[in-house]
DNA sequence: TTGAAAGCGTTACCAG
DNA sequence: CTGGTAACGCTTTCAA
């Protein structure tokens, strides 16, 4: 491979100065001649020299770097989080790595110790689902390293904090739901610690509560969500002595899997049973019926995520401060759940 | 932010030995006193002491990361290309950082720069599909810089790459719907110059060619793919004097919308019209009817193409030779289209 | 068997 | 206004 990248001292040498003189030419800093800059510029220019970025990172123990930790990519929403991050990184010639958790506790302290190891100059991190151990962003705060949570939320943790109003939109769903004439509401979700689908649980039984619908344990359905396995909750959901008639579930490709066993036992959706999904992705208003759901602001919290973790590093604001910036969801009513007229009846 | 990473240094000063013994301990290179070595192994050990990628990219001009230049990872078929570079990345103890083209030229050229800025060991590529000016690629080329490029066929440059058989599984699923007994059959496609879609309509037009049927122009649609605007395309070809009676789709989402578009055209799948998607993404089996779509490998081609790179990086391979590795893809049949056996009515 | 010094590319400081 | 030197963390070469 050839040499393709320009260094102070091949200006230097060409130009016949020191590097020190390049350098601060480069720089415009400190006192030079006008003469001696123009040529150096004009020099730099034409080799479109640019600093050595391992050179700068070891000097000044900064990389540019940001490092990125998220369960998977293969999911709508986290891939939208994703793009927000790189967009605002991208914007302010930060770099990002990215490593995989598949909400693996394992994969998630070695994902940290690997992204210190590359001197990342922050971390935005997805907390793993299963996640009840925190030693490892405890660490991280404790140096006073910059760090940002997204989506989870360890309120232990003295971190800033991307969250979503989960409790809020579960509950809003909820009530829509009963307002449509529900009473039998499933909850198809995950209760990990750290899961979105916990809050959601949450915001449920305020929603029951509040409208003195009793809470049956037996419409709760918390197995570990695969595509697959939530095809076995919905078909036991329906086994039930007195069935749900609404079911929702902790994200759309679940919801789709769900009408596909509602539809195939012969239920008509929404007449017989409503369904509600989580996080629009772009499919869910191809599904029939239309799926109900409700919309994450994923770009939006990865670019905020960001945002906050530059902050941080130009000290801004404090390192790792509990803040938390709760973004808000809508939910989309489409065709999947009963129409709020039919309460008029 | 607290000092956190041991160097040679510190290791060298508490041993009150020179930073060269201490480095050649570690790395058990020439000739060291079992006991000053034994004595500096603790010490590492106890401080999990790890060389400092940067002074080591420095030095060697060489990060141990790769740079990966993708179109989109809201898509599962590039996520999981992106899940399989990083798994064989992961592996061999090499970074990623990805930098997204959305298919832009100058997105692309741009993040060529910036991954050569970065100084990563080797680029591996999907190329933009509106690539119609190779320089940025033939640059690494001249300059013997390790290049891979996947998915999109450039067939001018000599760069390794990772394909899928494209034309063939075009051709099988044509033959397949001719063989159920379909007669007009449609094709939406991206016809940009390095889609996959154009080698798409090669095996198209081949098996049409083979079994006789003219080539109907009217029914290539080859838009610019959106899932919006295939739904306008999917309508344009309904209004036909003589509609199509099968839909190859460029890929599985095209496919779900178009299929929406048919039945709320009162149009039955497979009976009156059949529809093929191509990726297989998760939800394609939860469409109704469930979809059928060509199986692409992008795990494995992403794995593939890692490890090429490394090979080439590693000189176990020469750099960028015209080599063609082209994978196999599957039809895999579900109910969008009609069964065989109707073909022996 | 060990240490010193140069070099990778940069900046900062101090002399001149 | 300019140059030299040290430092960031490491390996390599040469001396001792």
């Amino acid at each position: 491979m050839k040499k393709s990248h320009a260094s102070l001292k091949d200006i230097a040498i060409e130009l016949n100065v020191s590097i020190s003189t390049v350098s601060r030419a480069l720089r415009n800093t400190g006192e030079i001649h006008p003469e001696t800059r123009k040529l150096v510029l004009e020099l730099a220019e034409k080799l479109h020299y640019k600093p050595n970025p391992l050179a700068m990172g070891l000097l000044k123990n900064k990389t540019q770097t940001i490092g990125v930790i998220i369960p998977e990519i293969e999911n709508y929403y986290f891939s939208n989080i994703l793009r927000g991050i790189d967009k605002v990184a991208d914007d302010n010639g930060y770099r990002i790595i990215t490593c995989y958790t598949n909400d693996s506790q394992i994969a998630e302290v070695r994902a940290v110790n690997d992204l210190l190891f590359s001197r990342v100059d922050g971390i935005i991190a997805c907390p793993a689902n299963e996640l009840t151990d925190y030693v490892h962003f405890q660490n991280l705060i404790d140096d006073e390293f910059p760090i940002v949570h997204v989506d989870r939320d360890c309120t232990d943790l003295a971190t800033t904090k991307i969250l979503t109003n989960n409790f809020t939109s579960a509950y809003t769903v909820v009530e829509y739901l009963i307002t449509t004439g529900c009473k039998r509401i499933a909850l198809i979700t995950n209760l990990e610690p750290l899961s979105v689908g916990r809050q959601r649980y949450e915001g449920y039984q305020e929603a029951l509560r509040k409208h003195r619908i009793p809470l049956d344990l037996q419409l709760i359905i918390h197995e570990n969500l695969g595509i697959g396995t939530s095809i076995e909750s919905a078909k036991n959901l329906l086994k039930l002595t007195t069935p749900p008639d609404a079911i929702i579930c902790n994200n759309d490709s679940v919801a789709m899997a769900t009408m596909k066993v509602l539809k195939d036992s012969g239920l008509r959706i929404p007449e017989d049973i409503s369904v509600v999904g989580f996080s629009d992705d772009p499919f869910s208003s191809f599904l029939e019926p239309a799926l109900t759901t409700v919309s994450l602001p994923a770009y939006l919290i990865g670019m905020k995520a960001m945002e906050a973790i530059l902050q941080m590093i130009d000290n801004k604001i404090s390192v790792n401060k509990d803040i938390r910036i709760v973004m808000d969801s809508a939910v989309v009513i489409r065709n999947s759940t009963k129409k709020l007229v039919s309460k008029t009846v």
